[in-house]
DNA sequence: TTCCAAAATTAGGCTTGCCTAACTTCGTCG
DNA sequence: CGACGAAGTTAGGCAAGCCTAATTTTGGAA
C-alpha cells in the first residue's frame, strides 16, 4: 500500500496535468507545501516504484499505473467531500482540509458504501467531477468565466476547492455550483465582470473570474 | 498534535487499565503488534510529553492528561465504529479495523457532526460505552457471562471488537448486543454454557463466555 | 536461597520523508 | 554571446517509529 505522502504527490501531479500545466519540481513543491529539495527525493521514490516517468530538469508525468492510483485517490478525496459537506453539512469551504487526511485512512469498502449512500453522484461539492470506480474520469467540459465575452450565458460549473477565503467569499456573494447566469459586463484591461443571475447582479475581479469554470455557450 | 502512534498507544493503555490488567510493556507490544523494545522506546516518548507516570521494570500509568486524550481517541473510534455500522451497513466484524485508521484522521469537527448524525449514542457496536465530549464516559456495570449462576436473567451487554472471528461466530449462534437471556446450564470445569433467548437455545464453550458481558441479575 | 525463564531495557541500525546549504543547469535578456 | 536569477539536483542531517541483538532485572520454582 502507498504511503499517504505518495498518494498525496501522485494526485498533486494528476491535477496539475489536468491543468494543462507541465509537473515541474516547483509547481509540486508549492502545491504540497513542501520544498523542492524533498519533491526530488520523492520523485526519485515514484520513479523506482513505477508511478511516474521522469526527464531530468524537465518536468515529470504519470504512468498507466501512476495514474491510476492518483484517480483512486481523488475518487475517495471527491467522494469524501461531498460526503462531508450533503450528509454532515460541514460548509463548502470546510471539507477539503478534513477530505485531505479521511482520502488516506479510507479503505475502498467504506467508499463504495459512502458511494452508495449518496447515490453514486458525478460531481463533488466544488463541481469537480469525482472519478469512477473502473479508473475513469468524465472530463469537465467548461471555460473560464473570465474567457467569456459579454452575452454568454451559461451555469457555474466548478471552482478551485483549495482556498477557503475564496470559496467563502464566493459564497457571500452568492456565487455556487450550478447558478445559472449571463455575463452582463466585463471591463477592458482585466477588469471587473458583472454577471445576472435571476434578478440579482453579482460583480467580480478578474481574477476572481480565473478560478471559476463555467459550462459553454 | 499527537501521531496516530501516540493515540493508538495511549488508547492501548487505557483499555489495560480500564480491564484492570496492569499496563505492560508485554501486555501493549502484543496489543499494539510490535515488539517489545519498540514499546519501551514509546513509553520514554509518551513520559516526556507528560501522558503517563512509569517506574521501570514495573508497568505505565495515564496521566490526567493521557487519559484526557485516550478518551478523546476511544470517542471517535467508537462513534466511527457506530457510524460504520448503522449508516455505511458494515458488518460489526468489519467496523473495528476501519475506525482503528480514521480515528487519527477524523477531525473533532468531523465527530461531534456523526454524533449528531447517530443521536449522541451511548454504545458502539459492540457494547461499548461511547465516552462523552466532556471527557468523561460511564463505566459499564456488567459481570462475565462465565461467572453467572445457572438461572441468571438478564441482557447481553458488550463484547471484545477486537477478534473478527469471534464476533462472526457470535452472530453466527445468535448473540447480538441487547439480547435478552436465561442462563439454564453450565457444565463444570469449565464446561460449555447454555442460555435460553426467547424460543432459542444458544451452547456456547467457557473461553468464549469470559468474552461476553451481561447486565447483572 | 539460588537459579532460570520471561520481562524489560539498552544499544545500534534502518526506512520514510522532511529539512538546509551548496551545487548545477536552464532559459532569458541585455 | 554571456551572465544572472530561477529551477532543479545533490549532499548531508534530523526526527519518528520501527526492528534485532545483547544485557539487565524480576519473580517464581526448585
Ligand atoms: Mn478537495
Ligand atoms: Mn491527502
Ligand atoms: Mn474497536
Ligand atoms: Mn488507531
Amino acid at each position: 500500500m502507498a504511503s499517504a505522502s505518495v498518494e498525496d504527490y501522485l494526485k498533486a501531479i494528476y491535477l496539475l496535468q489536468t491543468a494543462r500545466t507541465p509537473a515541474t519540481t516547483r509547481g509540486l513543491a508549492d502545491g504540497l507545501g513542501v520544498r523542492m529539495a524533498s519533491v526530488t527525493g520523492m520523485v526519485k521514490q515514484l520513479h523506482a516504484a513505477g508511478y511516474v516517468r521522469h526527464e531530468r530538469y524537465r518536468g515529470v508525468q504519470l504512468t498507466a499505473k501512476g495514474r491510476r492510483l492518483a484517480l483512486r485517490v481523488l475518487r475517495r478525496h471527491r467522494i469524501i467531500e461531498l460526503f462531508l459537506s450533503k450528509v454532515l453539512g460541514l460548509p463548502w469551504d470546510e471539507v477539503h482540509e478534513d477530505a485531505e487526511a479521511l482520502e488516506h485512512a479510507a479503505s475502498d469498502r467504506v467508499i463504495e458504501r459512502l458511494n452508495t449512500l449518496l447515490g453514486s453522484p458525478a460531481f463533488d461539492p466544488h463541481g469537480a467531477p469525482i472519478p469512477h470506480g473502473d479508473g475513469t474520469i468524465s472530463p469537465l467540459n467548461g471555460r473560464l468565466l473570465s474567457d467569456c465575452e459579454v452575452g454568454h450565458r451559461g451555469r457555474i460549473l466548478c471552482v478551485s476547492d483549495k482556498d477557503p477565503a475564496f470559496l467563502r467569499y464566493l459564497a457571500g456573494i452568492g456565487i455556487r455550483i450550478g447558478l445559472r447566469f449571463r455575463l452582463v459586463d466585463k471591463a477592458p484591461f482585466d477588469g471587473p465582470l458583472a454577471i445576472h443571475a435571476g434578478r440579482k447582479k453579482i460583480v467580480l475581479g478578474h481574477p476572481a473570474a480565473t478560478r471559476v469554470l463555467v459550462s459553454p455557450p
